[in-house]
DNA sequence: CGCAAACTTGATGTTGCTCAAGCTAGGTGG
DNA sequence: CCACCTAGCTTGAGCAACATCAAGTTTGCG
């Protein structure tokens, strides 16, 4: 799910609702909780017995074959909610990237707010809406564009996602991006040398990247194959 | 979203509600539409002003990249809903893949249906979080699966939609196949070939297919290759 | 019966994967 | 403070899976 609905919700500052123990009831059952990098929040097919909201940090949502092969559905960074499966358990597993801190709400007190709360179900399903939407790009991305179209979508998303047209943080390993895309580590590698080649984006460290030729990027994240240039 | 939860709260015989004009506030404002094989419901980017309940027949929800690559997002068939886009535009276009029978509820009256119907955006939510999770799945199969994975969780997925273990009818061409999983047409094809030979299935036309090999197509479809056999 | 669309099959091509080294950077201990 | 060490990244060579291009074949419909 997307952007600081609960949170948000009781307190116009995110991130900061849950220390103000009891002020809403969906706080009375809050906890603030903390994972060091790689730690594991919860794993596919577990249980659902909570939901969380990132507060600080970036947390992967994956999904494996049984060979080991990953698919990483997506990132989670400050805001967002993760957990929520009405069916009973979690369709993916949810990893710490970088030190995370997160809020934490049990899934029986969710439940009752969903109920008791006018308009709150609608707010949830909304959101899903959107993220339904997100997920139908990511299978367009998945199934029909080229390594190049691949990492150029990535980089822009993620350059939105940070509200920075230019400098981008990223946390994440190219193994995780590889598993995002639907590529090898290799690849990813050498698509970003060659944008880096072409000038399109310059390395300042390996997580610190630079977007040099946005219009380019963003035509090629598009799919425009575009045969002049 | 999933599973004819628009009509079977009002009447418990799928599909039959629109039909008796007025028997409730959802009615008052829905009405039958039939599409021919081919034609559109709604395009990708039209204002979302209708969602719509597949009757009877099948739709293909899909979207496509400047150059004319498409990927099938889903196919929707009796008691599915589509349409459904608080953001306002359409994610999505939505076509018939044969005759198909549709019900069009207006946008405004199921907006204020949610609002006021207890329960009712419950239940969507309900219904929008197993189609993420549906859609997690299907991006790993996008992402990580090989073509012979992906053309068995084809069969395995339709076959369970259909409710029957053996016999399955196919309404859709290989192309619609090729694009829902990310391959050509010519991949598609020759899968087939293969797992015919193998004894996997046996086509009695092009839209019906046998399963033969339930389990090992299952197998497949989970992503283990399966050294022995 | 004939036609067109859809499907199958074959030959060849290309993209991205695999395997295999090197390289770089950040953290640790001497 | 520096050298080492390791995890992560880059680069290269060869390869496999799937795409593309090109005929044929079947199917369903008028």
């Amino acid at each position: 799910m997307q952007a600081q609905f609960v949170s948000a919700r009781f307190d116009p500052t995110p991130g900061f609702a849950p220390r103000r123990p009891a002020a809403t009831p969906l706080m009375a059952v809050s906890s603030l909780q903390k994972k060091a990098p790689g730690q594991t929040v919860f794993s596919e097919g577990d249980e659902a017995e909570s939901i969380y909201e990132v507060i600080q940090g970036m947390v992967r949502l994956y999904k494996l074959l049984p060979d080991g092969r990953r698919l990483i559905t997506e990132f989670r960074s400050s805001g967002e909610l993760l957990g929520y499966a009405p069916e009973g358990a979690c369709a993916y597993t949810a990893e710490a990237i970088n030190e995370v801190t997160l809020c934490r709400y049990k899934r029986a007190a969710f439940e009752r707010l969903i109920d008791e709360t006018p308009g709150f179900a609608k707010r949830l399903l909304q959101a899903a809406s959107h993220e339904l939407s997100a997920a139908h790009s990511r299978m367009l991305l998945l199934g029909r564009k080229g390594a190049s179209e691949k990492v150029a979508s990535f980089l822009i998303g993620m350059a939105d996602k940070q509200g920075h047209d230019e400098r981008l943080e990223v946390p994440m390993t190219r193994a995780d991006i590889a598993d995002y895309l639907g590529l090898t580590i290799e690849t990813v590698s050498r698509t970003l040398t060659k944008f880096r080649q072409e000038g399109l984006i310059a390395l300042r460290a390996c997580t610190s990247i630079l977007i040099l030729d946005r219009e380019r990027l963003m035509e090629l994240a598009a799919g425009n194959t575009d045969p002049e240039n």
